[in-house]
DNA sequence: CTTTGTGCAAATTCTTTGCACCAAA
DNA sequence: TTTGGTGCAAAGAATTTGCACAAAG
């Protein structure tokens, strides 16, 4: 995934691609590790030396607020960002403390149920445990 | 659910049932609105008057540790806990920030994948959205 | 007595805010 | 030349840690 790639979907969804924040989505494009905002400063920063934290804050929140990534928040120390929009869920590794994709979930699990108390907007399926590599 | 259920329910945990933890247990079992720290040391402190939030945090970080509990990654601002090891699912709005059940969901939603990289121990599955309450 | 639990204060970590400067339209 | 973006420093909020005292076995 290119820079420009990453350019041309930040149009799409509306958002004005500036330097950093082309960065960060082409980051997220090509990384599908869910980083957290640390890793994700600590990647561009060599790239972007005047890159701050604050930016890549406010950069996430903009690309959350116009639906053009998903905040995860299946680790509770830190808010993990994943630009892939299909319907798959993830594993969180209490070890590690990497989160994996699972992709091969059965698709009716991510319908929407029907409820009249709620308007549903988005879901997160979340599995805890070990990597059987960190078992070892 | 009275205190001396709560009491037997940490014994079966294998928990020392202080005063305490019997009454944060007691709170969880009648108070199924995953509650946070605050709300539970806020809720408690007027009956115990010398109970602090660190020891709120000891008794729920303990019960999760001995499978008592499930904590709640679902709102990324607090953590919040549930004493109901039913199988559910939770929905979060957004605008009241509560986090209610959500009991007609398909059993075989709640099945562990079987996958050779990881060892699952628990899931979580949740919607986000507005009340329709909240919408009005 | 010896181990375990409690609770205060301080420290740590993650995230947001206020504000001045810079860049783009 | 006006609006929007960046980034520093400070503030805020949630949680953990160190430690002394209290309670329980």
């Amino acid at each position: 995934m290119t820079y420009m790639q990453a350019h041309r979907y930040l149009m799409q969804y509306s958002i004005r691609p500036s330097v950093q924040r082309t960065a960060v989505m082409e980051y997220l494009m090509n990384h599908k590790t869910h980083p957290t905002v640390d890793e994700i400063y600590l990647a561009l920063s060599p790239g972007i030396p005047t890159l701050s934290k604050t930016t890549v804050y406010n950069t996430l929140n903009l690309f959350i607020e116009k639906g053009a990534v998903q905040m995860l928040t299946i680790d509770e120390k830190n808010a993990r960002y994943d630009a892939d929009t299909s319907k798959h869920a993830h594993f969180y590794c209490g070890t590690c403390g990497k989160v994996h994709d699972i992709m091969n979930v059965n698709p009716e699990v991510f319908e929407i149920p029907s409820n009249s108390q709620f308007t549903i907007h988005s879901m997160q399926l979340s599995y805890y445990g070990t990597c059987t590599s960190c078992n070892s």
